[in-house]
DNA sequence: ATACTCATGTAAGAAGTTACATGATTAC
DNA sequence: GTAATCATGTAACTTCTTACATGAGTAT
C-alpha cells in the first residue's frame, strides 16, 4: 500500500509527539501550508490508511463527552518516514495565476500588467505577515532540539522578501516601458 | 460554461497566432511550464469545450494525410480571455517536497538536511540553464512588440538565482550547526 | 529501414478542494 | 445563551497526470 504525498505530511507532522487529525490541520496551516497544504478531506482518510498499513497508531482519548483519537507513529511509521527522508525529493509543483496573468499581459488592457503585480505585491507582503507571526514558535521549537522548521520558516520569509523586492523593481521596469510607449505614439 | 484555469493557459497561447493542440502544448513546455503546466489530456478535451463555448474555433489544415486542426480566438475568446486579465489573480499553489523533507529532517539521519539542500541546488540549477535556453527566443519576442513573457522569464532566471544562492549560505549555516552538535556530544 | 517529430485522442486513476453534516466543550 | 473552538467525517466534484493507442510525415 503506497503512501500518499500527503501521507508523509501526516507521518512528519507526528514525529515528535502524537496528534489528532485536527491537530495535524492545525499545525500544517501553521507551517507547511506555504509549501504544502492539506484539508480534512485528506486528512481524515489518509489516516485511516496509515493505520492500516501499520505506519501510525490511533488511540481513542475521549474529552468529557467528545469523541477523539490520537495518533502515533508505530516504528515502521517512523521508518517509512526516515527511509522517504532520504530519498531524493521530487514533486515541485507551482501553479501562479498571476505569473500567467503578466505573461498575458499584452491581451489585455493597458494597465493589466501594472495591477497584477500590483497584486503580487500585496499578496507577499500579506503572506511575509503570517510568516513573521508563526516565526517566534519556530525559533522557540529550534533552541527545543529541532532547527529545521526554523530554516524552512526563514527560507519562506527571505522567499517573500525577494519577490517583493522584485515587484518593485519589475514595476519601475514596466513604468519605463509606458513612457517609451506613449513617446512612440 | 466556466472555464477552467488551464482553459485560460489555451486561450492566452492564442493571442498573437493561430495554433494546433500539438502546438500549444511545445509553447507551454518552453515558457510557461515553469510556473503552469499542461498535458495533452487536459488541452484536447478543453480545445474542444472552448470550441463549444464559442471562445476558440477549430479549422481543419491537413498537411498531407497527417489531420490537423489549427486553432484561433473568436472576439469572444479575445474578451473572456481580457476580462480574465483583469481580474486579481487567485491561484498561487506550492508543493514543494523538498521544503517538506528539510522540515521534517529531524526525524532522518543526520545528512538528510545537507543532502535535501544538495538535491534544491542541482534542481534549481537545471532549471536555470533551461530558462537560459529559452531565453534569447523570448527576448526576440520582447523586441517584436510583446515585452512581458520575456519580463516573466526573467523572473523565472532571477527567482533561480535566488534559490541556489540560498542552497549555498543554508549549507554553510547547517555546516555550522554540525559543528555544534558534535562538539556537545 | 528506422528513428524522430508532428498530431490527436482516451481511459484510468491520483490528488486534492469545497461544502456539508454533526455534535461536544469552552470562553465570554 | 451564544459564539468560538475542538473534533470527525463524507460526498461530489475539479483538476491533472500517466499510460496507452494510433498513424502520417521527415530526416538519416
Amino acid at each position: 500500500m503506497a503512501v500518499s504525498p500527503t501521507g508523509y505530511v501526516i507521518l512528519g507532522m507526528l514525529r515528535h509527539e502524537p496528534r489528532t487529525g485536527y491537530g495535524i490541520k492545525q499545525v500544517v496551516d501553521h507551517s507547511t501550508r506555504f509549501f504544502w497544504a492539506a484539508s480534512y478531506g485528506q486528512i481524515y482518510p489518509e489516516l485511516r490508511k496509515l493505520a492500516k498499513a501499520g505506519l501510525v497508531e490511533g488511540e481513542s482519548q475521549p474529552q468529557g463527552g467528545r469523541k477523539r483519537t490520537v495518533y502515533r507513529l508505530t516504528p515502521a511509521g517512523r521508518e517509512e518516514l526516515s527511509r522517504w527522508l532520504g530519498e531524493e525529493p521530487e514533486v515541485l509543483e507551482v501553479r501562479d495565476e498571476g505569473l500567467l496573468k503578466l505573461f498575458f499581459a499584452s491581451a489585455g488592457p493597458p494597465e493589466t500588467a501594472l495591477q497584477t503585480v500590483d497584486a503580487r505585491q500585496r499578496f507577499y507582503e500579506a503572506k511575509l505577515a503570517q510568516l513573521r507571526e508563526i516565526e517566534p514558535r519556530a525559533s522557540a521549537a529550534a533552541d527545543d532540539g529541532d532547527p529545521y522548521p526554523d530554516v524552512v520558516l526563514r527560507y519562506g520569509i527571505e522567499s517573500c522578501d525577494w519577490a517583493i523586492r522584485w515587484c518593485e523593481r519589475a514595476r519601475e521596469e514596466l513604468g519605463k516601458q509606458d513612457t517609451k510607449r506613449r513617446r512612440a505614439a
